[in-house]
RNA sequence: GGGCCUGUAGCUCAGUAGGAUAGAGCGACGGCCUCCUAAGCCGUAGGUCGCCGGUUCGAGUCCGGCCAGGCCCGCCA
């Protein structure tokens, strides 16, 4: 089938061409033909405005530049009619003959159909959640799992080659205070909690002392004798296995699958913190003062240098964070995304400046910043700290909503958006839920072909239906909506938008709505209903495509 | 003090290479099942796009200045 964006603007540029040399006009230097979605039915399926920008070059006004491209325009067989409409714009109308190629298109592509080639196989990779192992994720680090997952299977439906990984925070100072955390309750539980203060910022939550009765089952009072310095290893290493296979475990659950597990601690196992400021002192980016040894993140527009290595000999959070990075590219990535809460935005400039002194361009780190949910319970705020132990678990929230209402919840609003998150409303109204809405399309799909089997009615070969009956309101309205999949992908993956994914299963859905309570499938006259059997198949096609790009279930029955 | 995000209908939000009459959902009001699932459809009401100025044929969109909310500004992670 024919791509009839690029149809639409070879047309447009030849009639340009055309019209420069019969009115003697020079062709506009660099003009690019740019055709949009007009927002109204009456105005078209596409629309240029290039007629408008010309008006500068040919000194003309822009309605009659329009009107000598039209008059210039070759015919098509896919543009039924070309409007030229207020200021100077130029709308196509696309013919039957395009619909109907659509739709047989899709039928034939199935899963296929929507996939785009725009990452040419380059290979990107997806870094999100890495909640430090400390504790269960809870409902923030679900919305980025859940705009991390989507935003890879977007990638790769756009033709990039895609790997998730996630982070762990296994080398922090944060990690030996967990150690303390469980082992102060270790020995609390045996009645010993003074020989083993909780330390005063320590984790709090009711895990902590599940972990801790669980290595009193395993292990018994076997460290209350032992020096707590001695034995801190172990409790911190036991804790962070448990956190971690929770962590795993929930994230399964969720759908959300990791090719890459990527622990900090092996970066400074391999020496990579150190290989990585070497790299930069030889190349003048870095430098030693007052003890420490600094990254001249100046030099690539950050507000102030930063410390790699302290005076004391440890490197910071943000070297680990640079060597991991070099290693990424290293491996081989043309594109990082890192997916992280928007708390750390102030990070995002010294990341680029980093990656542009290991030698890339800033753009091949895109950075997701994930506004903080806001979960409100009883029409109030609640706070959530991992330490203070006081968060509503992801664990929790997928037992009492459901997962792909969740999954729904946090893809339908752009990433920079607070989400309020209503427990209490997604709990009780679920029927007033969206996903429900788009879920119901599914099920309604599924029972028109449930009857038509139970009838003895075949679904018909595509290319002997005569789809040129499908002339309604409705049908023409749903098949322009199945036209535009493709175009959503795009712009989804290069705007790296999950959310117009999910807005877009609200549109087909309701397009679909729509033609279903109009017009009957079924019991029609024969060729009519097998056209319309065949629209219904490729919305089908379409709404599984999408959905499985959410990882939303498609239910058959609701 | 500096920086990032947000401000659009009663509520929750779409709408960024500047375009045509600013859109959905929920809520409100009024209609629609003899028929493939009414978790649906159709219609009505509801707007100084935070405020002021600028750029131009044209600004919710770009620029400047204010106001309000959230977040950040460490040799923490």
């Amino acid at each position: 089938m024919i791509d009839i964006e690029s149809h639409i603007k070879d047309l447009l540029n030849d009639a340009i061409i055309s019209a420069a040399k019969d009115k003697n006009l020079v062709y506009p230097e660099g003009l690019e033909i740019i055709i949009e979605r007009p927002r109204r039915e009456n105005q078209g399926d596409y629309a240029t405005n290039v007629a408008m920008l010309m008006a500068r070059h040919w000194e003309m006004k822009p309605r009659d530049i329009a009107q000598v491209i039209i008059s210039h325009l070759k015919e098509s067989e896919y543009v039924e009619k070309v409007e030229l409409a207020g200021p100077g714009f130029i709308n196509f109308f696309l013919s039957g003959l395009w619909m109907s190629e659509l739709i047989r298109e899709i039928i034939a592509k199935g899963d296929d159909y929507g996939k785009r080639d725009l990452g040419e196989g380059k290979r990107a990779q997806v870094e999100f959640v890495s909640a430090n192992p400390t504790g269960p994720l809870h409902i923030g680090h679900g919305r980025g799992a859940a705009v991390g997952d989507v935003m890879a299977n977007i990638l790769s439906f756009a033709g990039w080659y895609v790997e998730r990984e996630y982070y762990i925070n296994d080398a922090g100072l944060q990690m030996k205070l967990l150690g303390r955390s469980v082992q102060a309750r270790y020995f609390e539980l045996l009645g010993r909690s003074e020989a083993a203060p909780f330390p005063e910022d320590g984790y709090k939550g009711d895990y902590i002392h599940e972990i801790a009765q669980e290595i009193i089952d395993r292990e018994g009072d076997k460290f209350l004798g032992l020096p707590i310095e001695e034995t801190l290893d172990y409790f911190k290493d036991y804790a962070v296995k448990v956190i971690l296979n929770g962590i795993k475990k929930d994230l399964e659950d969720f759908r959300v699958l990791f090719d890459i597990w990527f622990s900090e601690k092996t970066l400074h196992e391999r020496g990579l913190i150190r290989e990585m400021v070497d790299f930069l002192m030889k190349r003048g980016l870095a430098y030693e003062k007052e003890g420490a040894i600094w990254y001249r993140s100046t030099q690539f527009g950050d507000e102030k240098d930063r410390v790699l290595i302290r005076s004391n000999g440890e490197p910071t959070y943000f070297a680990s964070d640079v060597a991991y990075h070099k290693d990424k590219f290293d491996r081989g990535f043309d594109l990082v995304i890192d997916v992280w809460g928007a708390d750390h935005h102030g990070y995002v400039p010294r990341m680029k400046a980093a990656i542009q002194a290991l030698g890339r361009s800033p753009d091949d780190l895109q950075v997701l910043l994930i506004q903080f949910v806001s979960l409100i319970k009883q029409g109030r705020m609640v706070s959530m700290s991992t330490r203070a132990g006081e968060f509503v678990t992801l664990r929790e929230m997928m037992d009492e909503v459901g997962v792909d209402a969740m999954r729904y919840f946090f893809l339908m609003r752009k990433c920079d958006s607070h989400l309020d998150f209503d427990i209490d409303l997604a709990k009780s109204a679920s029927t007033d839920n969206p996903v429900y809405y788009v879920q119901y399309a599914s099920a309604r799909l599924h029972s028109i072909f449930k009857e038509a089997s139970s009838r003895g009615i075949e679904l018909p070969a595509p290319e002997k239906v005569d789809i040129s009956l499908l002339k309604t309101e409705e049908e023409k309205a749903l098949i322009k909506c199945l036209g535009k999949f493709p175009e959503e992908v795009a712009k989804a993956a290069k705007e790296l938008s999950p959310h117009l994914i999910v807005f877009y299963a609200y549109e087909l859905a309701k397009a679909f709505h729509s033609f279903y309570n109009a017009h009957r499938v079924l019991g029609e006259e024969k060729s009519l209903s097998d056209a319309r059997l065949i629209l219904v198949r490729a919305v089908q096609v379409v709404l599984l495509n999408v959905l499985g790009l959410l990882k939303i279930n498609a239910p058959e029955v609701m």
